[in-house]
DNA sequence: TTGCTGCTTGTTAGCGCTCACAATCTGCCA
DNA sequence: TGGCAGATTGTGAGCGCTAACAAGCAGCAA
């Protein structure tokens, strides 16, 4: 920068000022500044500038298993957001979201001076462990729930699963089974009770829930449980014919014990998902699901921290974006009321 | 580190020594000073800690297309890598890997003075670009070919599809016909190029090669074309028998089409797929492929970056990662040679 | 005792930037 | 012509840390 003030004639705190378009500085000595700073090829340094201002305009994310599509999508909407604002972004990502883990990546971070973290920790063990711990700077929370008084961004499980369930009675099933997500996943529970809330208030039988990890395999699992089910009452009264399953990978795994035990879908048991990942389309069926508007979810927890950190609010509200239910082969209408 | 010095009854200079592991500390003014340290909460100021010593100790990624499995798994490993070696990343995602998005990239990421940075650049333009801007810093680039003298590393993809369709000719096909990725991806074109030579020395047929976009809605038009291949040409010679699809997501595409024309996989064509992403193992059949170690390709790019940021050295190397064969029931072995 | 070595600790001077304030320079009116 | 407001530019200090050097102190041989 005293390179730049030398070069073109002026002082350092004028070359500052004309980086940092401060009002002040005649046409002139701007154009003049800037010409020098492009010849010179000089770049301010945002080390110094972080000391001085006492701001490092960097964010960190944590993450939870990003190798998910839900996590992963939201974490890329998450950093495209906070770049568009003018903030650097650091990412830790975590293999399991225990206490201990959570501590060091938010050590980790706030080593680094970030001045607020996303956390997108859908785990309800993760977001306790992220309440009891005492942040450095503002945590928001995405997926969290709403339970604990973080800050936070979700999608609207719940009202998700209410849409895929009244989609299935709907097309004339006399109720709705259940494969869920591991139990210790808030998005799991909500999807679990906005299924089991409208099947009650449709006066529909409740089944018992199977549940998975969201691996295509634990579909697969729960695919062989419901498939020897529906054998085994075959010609006895209203039966198994349609199955929510909490995510898109678990229901590729359900379909195919299915199909091997000799059922079609969507004829015997229709079959819907939750996520909309790119394959879902192709799906032997194509599957009926869930989409998530990531990139909303990214801006409005960006947002959420940015009010946070710049002190508009320090209240903990919660936005929700809503869901969108995409209608495919693995849900056709039944044509006759299931009575069989 | 003032307030930790006066309580502690030290000069600042021994607590920056404490935090640094300097030896030449006794060991009861480490245990007081460390004692302080942990009583007040302090944290070292990163900025000044970077402006003092000119290291900022932070690395740049920047990513193409974080949505597809290969580079969201690469990126994940890459800063799992950093975060080991106490390095902070920071990732910029970007959609298109114009020039202009790249120098912008990087600018982004030079003002933050990162150190070196990781291009994870599949695609032939965009390593062109990288390679025509002057970097303000190292740079490594994964899956960015060796072909331009930038220092990188990548998955052996011509390896790879070499195994892939030996295994196929191993099998009893008389040829294998290939549905190939983006002609501007590198992995795309080295699958290709692996294909054919092994057909070449195998003095098989090369087919005709499909074109696709990674998408499995791609891979579905392109199995469509297959399939109405094999219907026309069914009863005469040698046809087609088995394909080599260069991702796993067109390969659910290709299943579906060839399932839709009534053709049986592996008993009518026999389809293998490259990636191995988490569904492959539950597809209509489960799918043959390759899987890639991302975590190796991860931590070789850092290896790599460091080396160079250290000076321990200056020549742009290429690493070479070696991928695996994975076979599932979609190239079940044919009894009979192919012959018909 | 002197003088040397080796360990431990303190002192000083920046790193490159921004902030608060001071100084200068315009233009314009009395 | 003097004087004053407002725009423009310059000056000094300090953000929190580390590097380089200086100083103090023990232990030991001559």
């Amino acid at each position: 920068m005293t390179d730049v003030a030398r070069v073109a004639g002026v002082s350092h705190q004028t070359v500052s000022r004309v980086l940092s378009d401060h009002p002040n500085v005649s046409a002139k000595t701007r154009a003049a500044v800037t010409q020098v700073i492009e010849q010179l090829g000089y770049r301010r340094n945002s080390a110094a500038r972080a000391l001085a201002t006492r701001r490092t305009h960097t964010l960190g994310v944590i993450a939870v298993n990003t190798t998910l599509h839900g996590p992963a999508s939201t974490v890329a909407g998450v950093q495209e957001a906070a770049r568009d604002r003018g903030y650097l972004t650091s990412a830790v990502t975590l293999r399991t979201a225990t206490q201990t883990a959570l501590a060091e990546a938010m050590q980790h971070l706030a080593g680094w001076g970030v001045e607020g973290i996303v956390a997108v920790t859908p785990q309800r063990a993760a977001v306790r462990a992220l309440a009891a711990l005492e942040a450095p700077c503002p945590v928001v929370t995405v997926e969290g729930g709403h339970t604990l008084d973080l800050p936070g961004v979700s999608l609207d499980q719940n009202l998700g699963a209410r849409m895929i369930t009244e989609h299935l009675l709907a097309s004339g099933h006399a109720t709705v089974w259940h494969v869920a997500g591991p139990s210790d996943w808030l998005e799991s529970e909500a999807r679990t009770q906005g299924w089991e809330e409208t099947l009650r208030e449709a006066g529909a039988d409740v089944p018992p829930v199977l549940r998975g990890d969201w691996s295509p395999l634990s579909g697969y699992q729960a695919g062989q449980q419901l498939a020897g089910r529906v054998l085994a009452s075959r010609g006895r009264g209203a039966g198994l014919t349609a199955v929510f399953v909490a995510n898109d990978q678990m229901a590729l795994g359900v379909l195919r014990a299915l199909r091997e035990a000799g059922l079609r879908t969507p004829e015997d048991v229709a079959v819907a998902g939750f996520d909309d990942i790119p394959e879902a389309e192709f799906f032997p069926p194509p599957l009926t699901t869930i989409r998530q508007d990531f990139a909303s979810l990214g801006r409005d927890s960006i947002g959420l921290l940015l009010d946070h950190i710049e002190g508009r609010t320090d209240e903990s509200t919660h936005l929700v974006v809503a869901p969108e239910l995409i209608v495919r082969a693995s849900t056709a209408r039944r044509i006759a009321p299931a009575a069989e």
